[in-house]
DNA sequence: CAACAAAATGCAACAGAGTTGCATATGCAA
DNA sequence: TTGCATATGCAACTCTGTTGCATTTTGTTG
């Protein structure tokens, strides 16, 4: 954890590595990017990731390029970008969200928060001939306990 | 079918019921887009609703009062909000959303099309204590017949 | 029906998230 | 090291949705 310490850590040089693999350039904002997607568990908003990237020792990054940064890591598979209730997009690095892909999720609709849940997924149901499946997701709604007490309580 | 021509149709004076009922002004706005979304079988968007109203016999209506008018039956429960892929909020009336909550989705990652799928939905896995549960969804993404099809084609 | 207060409307201005065009800089392969 | 395809930075723009405020309408009361 010290020999690499003037230019990258260990998430960097895999970050690089892995955008070299799917024929992209590494150039710095990528790797920042990728790198910091990959230290957190759920997906982050451009907003949120331009702030922790201005705080960070390699200062800002435009606002521009952070939108292009993303788009060339969506769509190269290594990031994946979906649109929350609020309607804004969250990132989250692939790997990542493969994880949360293995259980279903509950979101309350007081507060807003997700909780995963233990449950396996259920068996998928038939498809029409010729469909693909590539992810199935179970999503319940309702209220947490806190909100689920609040109301009773209210 | 030909008495209340002059103003309105039987879906008209029910949604005019319906907003009463929950006490709130049956106004032009509120009882036309009720209506209208009492005929589709999905969400439409702020943007459809607009086009297909300023379509219709009785002209445009103000886009800031078309929010409202979402506002209000969102908040009444007759109408149903939630926001799409692109990051729009597509609109519905509470009655047609719960039909759709009976059975599990797929989404085309090709084009975007949703699939009504036959299979009942999963039971519901065991929830941390406390929680309340309203409602639960089951989707599948991947490739379509049409753009599985194109992508082996290529 | 007329008068009234509360609520809804119309319009203009604003805000936030994301996109586009274009000139300049840079990664990387030769 | 050089050259060129590709990425960046910046300004301007689009799209979806909100807010403030003066005016109109709705449903109610007398
Ligand atoms: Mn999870
Ligand atoms: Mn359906
Ligand atoms: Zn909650
Ligand atoms: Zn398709």
């Amino acid at each position: 954890m010290s020999r690499m310490n003037r230019r990258g850590s260990k998430s960097s040089a895999d970050a690089t590595a892995k955008i070299r693999a799917i024929g992209q350039r590494a150039t710095p904002g990528r790797v920042r990017v990728l790198s910091l997607l990959g230290t957190v568990p759920r997906g982050l908003t451009h907003q949120d990731i331009e702030t922790a990237l201005a705080r960070s020792g390699e200062g800002p990054m435009d606002r521009v390029t952070l939108y292009r940064v993303l788009d060339s890591l969506v769509s190269a598979g290594l990031v994946l970008r979906q649109a929350d209730e609020s309607r804004v997009f969250r990132f989250s690095a692939a790997g990542q969200a493969e994880a949360h892909a293995a259980h279903a999720h509950f979101r309350c609709d007081g507060c807003g928060r997700v909780f995963c849940l233990e449950a396996p997924p259920p068996a998928a149901p038939a498809l029409p001939d010729g469909f693909r499946l590539s992810r199935m997701s179970l999503d319940l709604r309702g209220a947490c306990r806190d909100c689920a007490a609040k109301r009773r309580a209210g």
